[in-house]
RNA sequence: GGAGGGGUCGCCUAGUGGCCUAUGGCGCACGCUUGGAAAGCGUGUUGGGAGCAAUCCCUCGAGGGUUCGAAUCCCUCUCCCUCCGCCA
């Protein structure tokens, strides 16, 4: 949510970042229902001082003073009605104010499609191969490593059986991931890399939960239900779409000290998402499910160090990458692409050398101080002012790179080499 | 799932309708004291909101209700603890 007070003093300027997001946000509407509330509130809050001061009398008196109960039946008769204005009045505020997106930073490409999202830099160069490569899904149903039918059979479609090899693969990912990133040389040194100057304090591995109550997922401004978000029918749980949705709320109504920040969690969960809009697109293969498995960063900082923060990760996820040795282009979102609580938005995008197209596999997001606003995530300064946190989360790598490094790493005779990094977590094979 | 007990200002705690604009202790901050410290003494110490300000409003897990008046009584929900049942 964004400072409804930034609105009061830069109503253009918002309605301008809000329009370069594509965003529908009726910002005059919004601004006449705060006068409107503001207006209510200094009544019942003069209506309550009076019903206050009315039973203090009644104290004061010792005796039962009929007239002032009397006076003090009004008055609650008065306050109940003009609290009932103010209740709507304030539902209809929050409901816009809510909506109104976070202003996108002014690095951030203004576009007004996907199309118009900047491709900052290329890396690595894509495989050329002596024969004719093979997509993923090719190569992993001669494996045997995908089964979509049977899925389909248990759980619908997009919905897979990943097995064998592929499963180790994957496993070797997330270990690869949480072990970089708990270790404090190599985030030294990609500080030092970067040119960055934020503290090298390493992540901490989580396994968080995977169900999400709605009043910790709703205030994330992640929360989808139409599109993304499953909701259990018999409970108020939704199911996690990303690690990210129950870490960037676990400090959700709470205040950290300045001493403790940067935090940072390095999460594993599996994600669900209904891809409900998405039909027909993606099909093949295993790069839009409604199951996958992924491991996410999370951070929680001051607000001096959150755009820093939000480079380190990008800088993470492109280490990742560069030790795999894949293919990628990193992408400056525009503001039409970047979701509601971005300020700012990157992508990197996998070359698929068996499809000979590049495939988003990392997101990171920062949100500036949008989503601990609504969260109530504080921190305490040294000298005991409060401000909020800004939170930054970005991808260390999902399912989608067993893409990439199927496609990348093929043979000729239809084996999948094994990246040299991953070895180790692999039993030290050279393929699968 | 069943039975019971709890959730109070960073931590512990008092508090069964108005002496609660919430007690005491610990911790923390500042001051006095001291050669310096400790001890002792004193003051302060939850958040949020309205207002130029004085000041006021809200906040005792959350939301409703009763009442002139609710931390306190009633209802619903939630979390924690103990026991029983079931179970990876």
């Amino acid at each position: 949510m964004i400072d409804i007070q930034l609105i009061r003093d830069n109503p253009e300027l918002v309605k301008q970042k809000a329009a370069q997001k594509k965003s529908v946000v009726d910002i005059d509407m919004l601004l006449e229902l705060d006068a409107n509330r503001l207006q209510l509130l200094q009544e019942v809050e003069d209506i309550r001082r009076r019903r206050n001061e009315n039973a203090e009398a009644i104290k004061q008196a010792g005796t039962p003073d009929q007239v002032l109960i009397d006076k003090g039946k009004q008055i609650k008769i008065e306050l109940a009605e003009r609290e009932g204005y103010l209740v709507s009045t304030e539902k209809q505020w929050l409901d816009i104010l809510k909506q109104v997106p976070n202003m996108p930073l002014d690095n951030v490409p203004v576009g007004a499609t996907e199309n118009e999202n900047v491709v900052v830099k290329e890396w690595g160069a894509k495989p050329v191969f002596d024969f004719q490569p093979k997509n993923h899904w090719e190569l992993g149903y001669a494996k045997g490593w995908i089964d979509k039918e049977r899925a389909a059979k248990v759980s619908g479609s997009r919905f897979a059986y990943l097995k064998g090899g592929l499963v180790e693969l994957q496993f070797a990912l997330i270990q690869f991931a949480f072990q970089t990133l708990a270790n404090e040389e190599t985030l030294k040194s990609i500080i030092i890399d970067n040119n960055l100057t934020i503290s090298s304090k390493p992540f901490i591995p989580v396994l968080p939960p995977a169900l999400v109550r709605t009043d910790a997922y709703e205030p994330t401004g992640r929360l989808n239900a139409e599109e993304t978000t499953y909701k259990l029918s018999d409970d108020d749980l939704w199911l996690n779409a990303s690690a990210e949705h129950s870490l960037c709320n676990m400090y959700m109504n709470e205040i950290l000290n300045e001493n403790d920040l940067p935090i940072r969690y390095v999460g594993y969960s599996t994600s669900f998402r209904r891809e409900a809009g998405t039909y027909g697109k993606d099909m093949e293969g295993i790069i839009r499910m409604h199951q996958f498995n992924k491991v996410e960063m999370e951070v929680f900082s001051t607000p001096e160090t959150g755009a820093e923060e939000h480079r380190f990760m990008v800088a993470i996820q492109e280490y990742l990458m560069q030790r795999l040795n894949l293919p990628y282009r990193v992408i400056n979102k525009c503001t039409a692409d970047i979701g509601g609580p971005n300020a700012s938005g990157v992508d990197i995008d996998a070359w698929l050398a068996g499809e000979n197209r590049y495939l988003e596999t990392h997101t990171a997001d920062y949100m500036t101080d949008y989503q601990a606003r609504r969260l109530k995530t504080k921190l305490r300064r040294s000298d005991g002012e409060l401000s909020l946190v800004h939170t930054n989360d970005a991808t260390a790598f999902s399912q989608r790179p067993l893409v990439a490094i199927i496609e990348n790493y093929q043979t000729a005779d239809g084996q999948v080499r094994i990246p040299d990094v991953l070895k180790p977590y692999m039993g030290n094979k050279e393929t699968i």
